[in-house]
DNA sequence: CGACGAAGGTGGACGCGTCAACCATCGAGG
DNA sequence: CCTCGATGGTTGACGCGTCCACCTTCGTCG
């Protein structure tokens, strides 16, 4: 192995900039989220991911890969999910091991209450502040990102 | 209150390959800090605010402002790292409520064995694919994000 | 048909983060 | 000097994610 190729100057900036967005980004959209209509966005992914798809009931298998979610995670916030009344769980007829998932009423009242919010506050924070070619630049910048994490995977 | 102000098709591919880029980044930097030093992110982090410092050694306090941590989360990691280690405190004799924390050798010869991978990592994937005026325009709409966050904070 | 590996989902143990309560100490004001 | 609010740090309870073992059911191959 050769001698390690270090960041240059800029490159931290960048990188830092780019940390410090995801974790204070996450953070506050976690809090609105929370304050505005008691839904983690873990929560709301799901809801958003039920409503979807056309139905609002999907097998718990396409959910998790969807999600990208490992099985176990998706079955124990599931589960939490329904003691809510958020979702119910129904059986598959076609294959007995497997299990539906559906939204309920209390769900879709759920994430139609907290979704306005939601995207206002990604606007507000994240587009307003970015002009159209930015917003391309952006999208071009992580599909880049996005492809090489692809590539580079063992 | 008016009408929801949607996102816009350009956005949400944007908003869609940003959210998508964080998780994936993360979830592989877990994965190979882990598997090449044994260290958790979070590890690194501590290590890292610990080398920064001249004689690496800091107050609680001013590490948890560095890493914008709580402080009970501090107290925490800070007790798995001092089993493992990694890191040793001290009494502080000014103030006796408080603690320094210093990297063992242990701890330093954990963070030059991690950080060469990291860093050739987040080369690859991040900016290898990147040429500096794309490296620019991010690390300027980070900035704009960021100062947005600040402003909106209520 | 019967065996067997793969797939769908659950459950327990553990690590980690948050929240709130708590304790000791500090320092400013009377 | 004494009181009292603020500060530094720890602890316990709880929620969530991961890893791994496990159970059931499915589909294939003989």
């Amino acid at each position: 192995m050769g001698q390690t190729r270090w960041l240059d100057e800029e490159q931290q900036q960048a990188w830092r900039a780019w940390l410090d967005v995801n974790t204070q980004m996450f953070a506050r959209m976690s809090r609105e989220l929370q304050a505005s209509s008691g839904l983690s966005i873990q929560d709301y992914d799901v809801l958003v991911a039920l409503t979807d798809v056309t139905g609002g009931s999907v097998r718990m298998r396409d959910l998790g890969v969807a999600l990208q979610w490992e099985k176990s995670r998706l079955s124990k916030h599931l589960a939490r999910m329904i003691a809510r009344g958020l979702v119910a769980r129904r059986d598959c007829a076609d294959d007995r091991r497997g299990a539906f998932v559906e939204i309920t009423e209390e769900g879709v009242a759920a994430i139609q209450g907290a979704a306005p919010d939601h995207a206002e506050l990604v606007r507000e924070v994240f587009f307003d502040g970015l002009n159209g070619e930015q917003v391309r630049e952006l999208t071009t910048i992580c599909r880049v990102v996005l492809d090489r994490l692809d590539a580079t995977d063992r």
